[in-house]
DNA sequence: AATGAATGAGAGTTCATTCAT
DNA sequence: TATGAATGAACTCTCATTCAT
């Protein structure tokens, strides 16, 4: 799942409304205003449906009677169910992104970056905690997007972490593996703390954690 | 996904063949030697079978005709293919913890005993890749026994914290929040150095991490 | 079985086709006239069907070879095996009822209405001697629609006896127990001179019965 | 279902033990007293396991384990599925026939004793609730004994009818016909006052048909 | 563009019966 | 005689996808 926020979104970028994405191959650009809305519909109902009921237990026709539109024209905008699943996950992903990414954007390099980007997460998870099942889903339904948002999401991290260390912010040997260490705790805890239960605090969580990072957790 | 070894696992003790589990209510016990070979053998392939494809794309058939025996038989010893799937997942999530808790337990308390539980998980995963698929897809597919896995988990590495913190190890005020960070820290670090590249050592990893949970990553 | 002619059915009230009947739950309503025509269809062959199988012996895919249609048809119509049969019963049970009451109505209240509606009956039953077997057989497989059958009838014969009491026609006495066994009688004549053998006449049995019911059969 | 006492059994016939049946082709014999006991453990089973769930929900592994036998024991004592049905059948309605016969010989032949048949089968029915499911299932599994059973019963009938015409207590034109009405009213009365309540007497329900029988229900 | 009927491959599951021990 | 594992045909039901209207 998406756990970072990413440095490449413009600042200000509002979240793009369904109707306005370009497709990108999973999806068929209508051709009229009307079609575009329909479009939109399937896919806010693909949203409920799949997060509702996971990928496999979803159906088109759950998720076209929910759009209070006919089963057939399901295929009219989306080639098939994977198609529809794909384009759900690129959207959410990018949602994540835009919803994590001002905040990081507007601490210190470093530590403060980070725990920024921890306590935007586990906001976000928070408020659609049905992303969290779709996102995670897609390793079993589409594996190569799973495979290539944790790629992604680890690399700008680590870039980040890596420009942290040269401003002098951070130790000078962060790699990969670090990037790596983050986002998954950062997952994890999102889980914990966001989707599981709320009974602490996404900023006494995120405190705990800068703490950790900045300076360890061994008796000295 | 597991990845931790526990600690009520005695010193020495073998990891059971197949054939020698207790059912616990997700599979029949077989009365005689025959049965019990045949059990184990449908069990295996249903390992393979699921490891292989998932669990919405595994098939009975599939898994029978890979265990060598009748489509009936596979009813024989479960009752539906969700009761495999648990009892696979209660049998992988003993094999992980079986497996690397000696290790843990040979290292001294804290930052080196969690850095012998990374070094174990990554070594089980790079041997046992299929496993991770079949023990993280249990969240779609039987949510309760993914909560359990992981509750139970990262309860046992927050008693070992404490512990540690407790022999002065450790900094004393670890927490739940430390145990969920390095849970998630550890599976994805398992999912990326032992399930999808070899490209660096277990040993290389866990001196990394080993040193970010000592000293911290800030630059001081 | 239904063996007896209801009132509440208006005189020249003709049998509705089965593309005209309401859905009462047990089957869905066609959209269009194409659906409407399958739907009476897979009716029909499932009354062919359960007719001369029975209902274990009967098969879903059975149902809809006869029908001429695929078979996941069928259940574009109806949700289960069980609820065909029970959409059969009732509507086979109402194709009776409708068969014999204006025969009954068409006579004089007392012996001759009862006379006229075990002739009508009997006519009915050799002419459709699949109803016995489906509308019996839901004893076992719908035992609720099996009670309800019976007990509407029985009450509707003892609603008529009733009346033809007041009007003097019958003794005062008449009760809820005269009115189960003249529907006893009645079930079982059709059995032997409806379905098994038609070797005395409809006519012949009823007059029979009739002098029985207005004479009794005790020597005086 | 069995309606009806006969008059071939002799009186003070006592019911045989289901190990003392002599085999009629549906079951084997055992050689051993313990091959004895087995097979009536088993039948006994079957009633129990039919009488609950039908012929079709019922199975041999519900009446093995009810007998407390393993599976293939079953087999070693019936052929069938069907076998253990027919031999039921045909033990339950001797066991009609023996319950009512004596109630009937007592009687004064004509109404007397049809009142006493009526009233001696109730009576069974309420003791035997399962049984008339058994019978009458009988219809759908094993059309022939059904057949039989009821072609037997109705001719029964008709003798003892005749015979009290002959002695000039009944009139002298009973047929057939009048042996059909009187066994499917005791069916459906059985039915109604045995099986489904017992808000009536037996003996009351017996009165209003003897009545019926003897002077009709036409007003003179 | 929209509709919804039609399709049919494929899945999980049951259970009467056989047979080696 | 008794056991219970093994078999596999057969069945009901699902649902992604196609297509005529």
């Amino acid at each position: 799942m998406a756990e970072d926020g990413g440095s490449r979104v413009d600042a200000g970028e509002l979240q793009a409304p369904l109707s306005a994405r370009e497709p990108e191959g999973d999806d068929k650009a209508p051709r009229t205003a009307r079609g575009r809305r329909t479009q939109a519909a399937i896919l806010d109902a693909a949203e409920a449906e799949f997060g509702e009921k996971g990928f496999h237990d979803a159906s088109i026709s759950g998720i076209t009677r929910r759009a209070g539109v006919a089963l057939g024209s399901f295929y009219t905008y989306f080639d098939s169910k994977d198609a529809v699943f794909r384009a759900l996950v690129r959207h959410m992903s990018d949602r994540v992104r835009d919803h994590v990414a001002p905040a990081i954007r507007a601490a210190a390099p470093g530590i403060a970056a980070e725990r920024a980007g921890l306590c935007g997460f586990i906001d976000f998870v928070r408020e659609h905690k049905d992303i969290y099942r779709i996102i995670d889903e897609a390793e079993f339904v589409d594996p190569e997007s799973f495979r290539l948002h944790y790629a992604v999401t680890a690399e700008r991290i680590a870039r980040r972490l890596e420009a942290a260390a040269v401003e002098g912010a951070l130790v000078p040997h962060v790699s990969e593996i670090h990037a790596w260490a983050l986002m998954g705790m950062n997952v994890f805890l999102g889980l914990r703390y966001g989707v599981w239960n709320e009974d602490v605090a996404p900023d006494a969580v995120a405190d705990t954690i800068a703490d950790m990072l900045a300076n360890g957790i061994a008796r000295r």
